[in-house]
DNA sequence: AGCTTCACG
DNA sequence: GACGTACGTGAAGCTG
């Protein structure tokens, strides 16, 4: 048996110092109640049957303050802020259920003292939360400490760092130096390593004084002559006692007894919603089949299931294949999972699988298919983006659909991954038989259609019940947690839109692109060998490694910054740096890197990515890849290629129109400073976007106080980057390090910027506050984007979750809009020949037929312009050309 | 597998 | 008083 014992009153006060001030619905101050209650909650959890027990303070007045009047004498009163938060703190212990105890005349120390000896005597383990050096006196072999707020043990190694001597010996340390922050005297003139000396050499206070003629130094001789009482004084003060007096008996301490609605009660008293829902997520009632799957290899069978998925009006699919890239996967076979009265049904239809008795896929797809486009029948998925695509490329369509997976993005974006693996766990307390216990790893990984069918069947038909099972947990989510429009209007309606991007895919110049690789490899020959000249040997240019070594051991170039993990850095800040000060072989270096980058990410990535069935390029995108709510694209990744350089466009060139075909390209201008003068209703930029005028130059007239036509173009630039600083949700550092300038200089442009546009400011401070008290931030379609750290007692997380707070709003609404546009513009589409083939964030790319260009950039346009009113226009810019570079414009 | 670097919005 | 930061992604090569 284990007894958790918890210094309450020592916990408050670190707390209070340690966590951002927070206050609760009602205007109290809470922050030291949250930490408590997350902390009491992460005890819980780990204690599970064992016993846990709070330990306050009673009074300040103790019987110390009768042997010494001086004993934490100079204390300060608790500040104002901190007082209504005791009795909250003793709240919050009940609404846990977790028993608690104070003694008149003693501290919460003695209490401990007292409970541990006690436990200890009946042979328990005892385990203290605390992080007061005072406890480390009672560390030993039964009794450990540990420090919640750095989330460590304090052991022996712990203590002989601080003190300098064995726990058993602290006291006598802590006699001999004393503790001011205590007003414990000790010996004037010893120090703490003094005082670890003498005790190491003498064992205890008491033989030391008994001895002090043996003792060399003069100095120290005298002052422990002089000052024995004040020792032995401050002994006593420091000995925690271990007598005390025991308000509840030691066997009488109850297990943890939660009442769940005065727990709920108190927490949205408190305002503590991200706590709150954290733990109703926790421990729900799931019921599982037997695991009993059924593996259908009759055709009856099969006909018997669709009869009851369509009485039932809902059945899970899961689509099993030999690839993870869709547009390359063979579909090997599928699963279902059915509603019944205490969960689901589930089963397995293979047909491709190398080995076993399977149906004809003919065959079952012609029952499925009536199914799938059975308008009454619900097909509920994970990731169904994945399964819709694969069924179409075997001519199966599926309508009215539901994916668990888009359910816990809008539900739980920002606070886990979304993959079904992860959700069982968390969700189902259920551990899934993942794919790579299956299939194995690495090269000898097998692919689904080498799977035997029993194995086969116990995966993909367990699959198909989680999914059903977590629909049913997620669905009625969505309504309570005000989430069911983002999903229903914008998540949902997206996943045909970019199945059609997907299956599309782009065509690339196969021929351009190797001409470039030529050129690219042609010009990195030669600076690979004005490259090693220079560094007077050769090297492997591509290692971050060597090459820091080159320049700051070999060469001994200025400025070497060392990278967190301490190797020297050799990012292009540093190169640039050391290149504009003349050094020729950094500036080589950029030229090289630019190439290679441009060479294997972009030239032959994109070669290999070339699809050999339709020739053309199909990216993959993740509707859940990005917490804000944008998509993101990858395999290959079609939402970075390059255009910032000369080279780079020439990349952006080898994406072209098919035959009698143009690429045009719409993209929404400046949207994101758009999107923060409308949540910011900044008067002086919503007329600056109204009257089309150019906003950088606004924001250098505005914020640096330049005339209009004197508004330079290096100005324009550095009011651009303030702009862009803004949206990332501003620090002064971070601007000073943009514009190369002091943080002073940084703050008073910070300061500029507050005053010039009123409502920049009072938006930041309003995201932050909100993300504190929900956990979360909204965009304009009222997506949730979940913010975790914002109370994080490190400033460095916790200022990191800030601008997460700012820029999330902006970036996610960005996202939400042009979305909303991509659903209206797919149904548009419909009625014509063009085809959306990408989407980067703010920009679409379509394929339009030479004939329909002018008529369909007109309606794209309008329609993207209009997906919302805000309080400023939106605008967007539009270009048409043979090939991606010119369509970009 | 983690780190570093760099491509984009 | 020190700390170490601009927001969001994915891919490639090196290193251990």
């Amino acid at each position: 048996m284990t007894l958790y014992l918890v210094d309450g009153s020592g916990y408050i006060f670190r707390a209070f110092y340690a966590l951002p001030p927070l206050t609760s619905p009602k205007g109290v101050p809470v922050g030291a109640v949250y930490g408590f209650c997350n902390m009491l909650q992460k005890l819980i959890e780990k204690v599970d049957g064992k016993r846990l027990l709070v330990v306050f303070d009673a009074a300040r007045k103790t019987f110390r303050q009768d042997i010494y009047p001086e004993y934490k004498a100079h204390r300060p009163p608790p500040p104002d802020d901190l007082l209504p938060q005791f009795a909250l703190i003793r709240k919050a212990c009940e609404a846990f259920g977790v028993p608690m105890v104070e003694s008149p005349g003693y501290e919460a120390d003695d209490l401990i003292a007292a409970y541990a000896k006690a436990g200890a005597a009946v042979g328990d383990n005892v385990e203290i939360i605390s992080a007061d050096k005072d406890f480390m006196q009672l560390l030993r072999p039964g009794v450990t400490i540990w420090d919640p707020m750095k989330n460590k043990a304090i052991d022996a190694q712990v203590v002989f760092e601080k003190f300098g001597v064995e726990p058993d010996k602290v006291i006598d340390v802590q006699a001999l130096c004393g503790d001011s922050s205590d007003n414990i005297p000790g010996v004037p003139g010893i120090g703490p390593k003094t005082a670890a000396e003498l005790i190491n050499q003498f064992d205890s206070l008491e033989i030391l004084l008994s001895s002090i003629d043996k003792i060399k130094q003069p100095r120290r001789r005298d002052l422990l002559t002089q000052h024995q009482e004040l020792a032995l004084i401050s002994k006593l003060l420091v000995t925690l006692d271990e007598n005390s007096p025991m308000p509840i008996d030691y066997a009488d301490i109850a297990p943890v007894n939660v009442n769940i609605p005065e727990r709920s009660a108190f927490l949205n008293d408190m305002g503590f919603f991200s706590l709150q829902k954290r733990l109703q997520s926790a421990a729900l009632p799931v019921i599982f089949s037997d695991s009993n799957y059924l593996c259908i290899q009759d055709i009856d069978v099969l006909k018997s299931w669709i009869v009851d998925a369509t009485a039932v009006g809902s059945v899970v699919i899961d689509c099993e294949t030999t690839s993870l890239n869709a547009m390359r996967a063979k579909l090997v076979g599928i699963s279902l999972a059915i509603p019944t009265d205490t969960g689901y049904k589930a089963a397995y239809v293979p047909f491709y699988h190398l080995q076993g008795q399977q149906l004809n896929f003919m065959d079952v797809k012609e029952i499925l298919a009536k199914l799938f486009v059975n308008e009454s029948v619900l097909k509920i998925g994970h990731n169904l983006k994945y399964d819709l695509l694969i069924l179409r490329n075997c001519g199966l369509e599926v309508s009215t659909i539901a994916d668990t997976m888009l359910m816990s993005y809008v539900l739980h974006g920002g606070e886990h991954g979304h993959g079904m693996d992860e959700l069982a766990q968390k969700y189902l307390n259920k551990t899934t038989i993942t794919f790579l216990d299956v299939a194995g790893k690495g090269k000898s990984q097998k692919t689904f259609d080498q799977i035997d069918l029993k194995t086969a069947t116990s995966y993909a038909a367990e699959d198909a019940e989680v999914t059903g099972l977590l629909f049913n947990l997620f669905k009625p989510e969505l309504s309570l947690n005000k989430v069911s429009s983002v999903y229903e209007l914008t998540e949902r309606p997206l996943i045909p839109v970019i199945v059609g991007m997907e299956e599309a895919g782009i065509c690339v110049d196969k021929s351009w692109l190797q001409h470039l690789g030529q050129d690219f490899s042609v010009r990195m020959e030669s600076l690979v060998l004005e490259i090693y000249a220079l560094a007077g040997g050769k090297f492997n240019i591509a290692s971050p490694k060597q090459l820091g070594e080159i320049l700051f051991d070999k060469l001994n170039l200025p400025g070497a910054k060392k990278t967190k993990t301490g190797a020297y850095s050799t990012d292009s800040d540093v190169l640039e740096k050391l290149a504009s000060q003349g050094h020729f072989l950094p500036e080589k270096i950029i030229a090289w890197r630019a190439l290679a980058k441009l060479n294997s990410t972009y030239v032959e990535g994109l070669l290999g990515a070339i699809n050999p069935n339709t020739g053309r390029v199909h990216t993959s995108y993740s509707m859940v890849g990005a917490a804000t709510g944008r998509l993101s694209s990858s395999d290959p990744n079609l939402q970075n290629i390059p255009i910032r350089t000369e080279d780079g466009r020439k990349i952006r060139q080898a994406f072209i129109a098919k035959p009698g075909h143009k690429l045009m390209s719409l993209d929404y201008s400046q949207i994101e400073l758009r999107l923060l003068t409308h949540f910011a209703d900044v008067p002086t930029l919503q007329e600056a976007f109204l009257n089309g005028e150019d906003i950088h130059v606004r924001t250098a007239v505005d914020v640096f106080g330049a005339i209009f036509e004197d508004v330079t173009p290096q100005l324009r630039r550095r009011a651009k980057t303030v702009n862009f600083g803004i949206i990332y949700g501003i620090s002064a550092f971070g601007l000073a390090q943009q514009l190369a300038i002091t943080n002073k200089e940084a703050s008073q442009i910070i300061n500029a910027y507050f005053e010039g546009y009123p409502g920049i400011q009072e938006y930041m401070l309003s995201s932050i506050r909100q993300a504190r008290e929900h956990g979360f931030v909204s965009t304009v379609m009222g997506r949730k984007v979940h913010i975790s750290g914002i109370n994080d007692k490190n400033s460095m997380i916790r200022q990191f979750a800030e601008r997460q707070a700012i820029n999330a709003p902006l970036q996610g609404s960005n996202a939400d809009i042009i979305k909303r546009a991509m659903i209206k513009i797919y149904e548009f589409l419909k009625s014509t020949n063009t085809k959306l083939l990408l989407q980067v964030h703010d920009e679409l790319v379509f394929e339009v037929p030479d004939s329909e260009v002018d008529v369909v950039s007109v309606k794209l346009k309008e329609i993207m312009e209009n997906v919302i009113k805000l309080k400023v226009p939106l605008l967007v810019d539009i270009g048409v050309g043979q090939n991606w570079g010119q369509a970009h414009g």
